[in-house]
Order: C-alpha cells, then sequence, then structure tokens
DNA sequence: ATAAACTCTCCCCTAAGGGGAAGGTAAAGC
DNA sequence: GCTTTACCTTCCCCTTAGGGGAGAGTTTAT
C-alpha cells in the first residue's frame, strides 16, 4: 500500500513515515519506475510498534532496540523490562526536577504581590548573583 | 573584561555567553583592533540574570521577556507574576504527562515477569493496534 | 623568543521531524 | 481524451540552545 495508507493506519504523518525509512527503521519495497513506497502490513505492524513506543516516551534509539527485542524470538522478557525500567527511572528524575522546579517558582509567585507596583521578588530573585 | 572572566562569574560557559551575544541578548562592547568582547559589570548581571532564569527552566524568549521587564523601570509586578504562572501552568501540564507515562509503564513492567522465557507482555502491549 | 592560554569567526552536529518547493504519477470527473 | 485534483518523490531549510572543533590572531608567562 501507499505510504499515506499506512500512515493514516500507524496513526502517524507521511512526514514521520518518511523519516523511519530513511533512518532504516522501517524500510518498505520501493517500485523501481514511479518510486513509490510499497508498505506490507507487517511495515505497517512495525509502524504501529514504534509509533505506541514514541508515545511512552521511548526515543527513537530505544524504539530501535525494542524492535530488535521484538523481532528477536529467542529473546527474553527481563531485557525489555530492563529497559522498562531504566525509562521509567528516567522519567522520575525528569519528575523530581520538574517538581523542584515547580515549588520554587510557586513560592516566588506567592511573594510576588503581582500588582500596577514596579517592585517584584521575582526579578529580585532573578537578580541576585 | 574578557568573555572568559565573564562567562566564569556568570556561572556559563564562554561558548553560552558567546551564544547570547550573537542573539543579541547581552551584547558587549567590543575592541576595534583585536575584536575581542569587553564585559561591563551590568552584562555580567544580565548573564547572572539569564543563568538564573534559565535554571528556571525559562526558554530563551521568556529570558528576553523577563529580561525587558527587568529593564523596564515602568514594569507592574503583575506581568512578571503572570509570566510565572504561565510557566507553572506549563510545568503542571508536562508534570501531569509524565506522571501518566510513569503509571502506564510501571504497571506494564508489574505485568512483565521479566526472565528468561521469550513472551513479554510489554511488547504484546506495543504490539497491538 | 617561544609556549601556553585565551580569543576570534566559521562550520557542522544534536532529536525528531515540519514546511514547502519543484516535479512526476494516478484516479476521478467531464 | 483532457484536465483537475490528490498523491507521491527528492531536496533543502527550519526548529532549541548551544557543543565541538578547525584555523588563525592575541596576550601572558617563562
Amino acid at each position: 500500500m501507499n505510504i499515506g495508507m499506512a500512515a493514516k493506519r500507524a496513526g502517524l504523518t507521511v512526514k514521520t513515515v518518511r523519516y523511519y525509512a530513511n533512518i532504516g527503521m522501517v524500510v518498505p519495497a520501493q517500485d523501481g519506475r514511479t518510486g513509490y513506497r510499497d508498505y506490507s502490513e507487517d511495515d505497517v505492524a512495525r509502524l504501529q510498534f514504534i509509533g505506541k513506543a514514541r508515545r511512552f516516551d521511548f526515543s527513537i534509539d530505544e524504539c530501535r532496540e525494542l524492535l530488535s527485542l521484538y523481532d528477536d524470538q529467542a529473546r527474553s522478557s527481563g531485557e525489555v523490562k530492563a529497559l522498562t525500567l531504566e525509562k521509567i527511572k528516567a522519567i522520575d528524575a525528569k519528575l523530581a526536577e520538574l517538581q523542584s522546579l515547580r515549588e520554587q517558582l510557586s513560592h516566588l509567585a506567592k511573594t510576588c504581590h503581582g500588582d500596577d507596583r514596579p517592585d517584584c521578588p521575582i526579578l529580585d530573585a532573578l537578580k541576585g548573583g
């Protein structure tokens, strides 16, 4: 099938699907005369797989790993789980960082009266060396 | 003072400080003969200001706004507070997204026995249309 | 005088595509 | 059969916020 249909069925944009072909993630057959990409059902399944993994915040490189595990009939579920746990750890770190940031900003916002007067504790906090 | 000292005093890299000069955020005087940038105390204060705001996750464009508010003696603290509250809102959205992601991944990881057997609920979840 | 440390500009690189141009192809309408 | 429209191709530039490094000039220390 053509790229437009493959993209639609995978819930991705044509640009994205073309990108995945360019970087070698999902490389479909290609018509020699027209140059049109020709996606198989299996290609579409892989696109869907990647789409889902991306929505789970896995990077392209991580998707590549997952995909090779997905392809490998002999892989252990332990490998997949390890990758997932790593991802969770990274998310936890990001969460902690954002939460700390939020607290600090929230504190600053609370101390700022936020009216027409020009004095502002937020700017003062940013100012100090 | 030279860029190296300005960078050190602002807690930034030389590359970063040069970048801020290039995009017009902090443009120091420049020696006509050598081309060396010459940072004033005020320049350093602005660099420090930007450095802090960046650490608070404000984007370069938001720093630009903050900086113009910082420069504007007539600005109201309300404007600054509004920007800060917007930032907090954006952080909250990101937090919610990451938390949902974490829950889903955590659930998947829990259902995966993670041993040497090849069947893996995580990959199965990614596979399904 | 020379070596080390510092500075300059210029160019390419990052992640994951988006936007759009120029041009070929296919399907539908008349 | 012809034309419009929709779809496809490659190619190139754009995004964030700088990092890495080359090649060349400058200043400082020995």
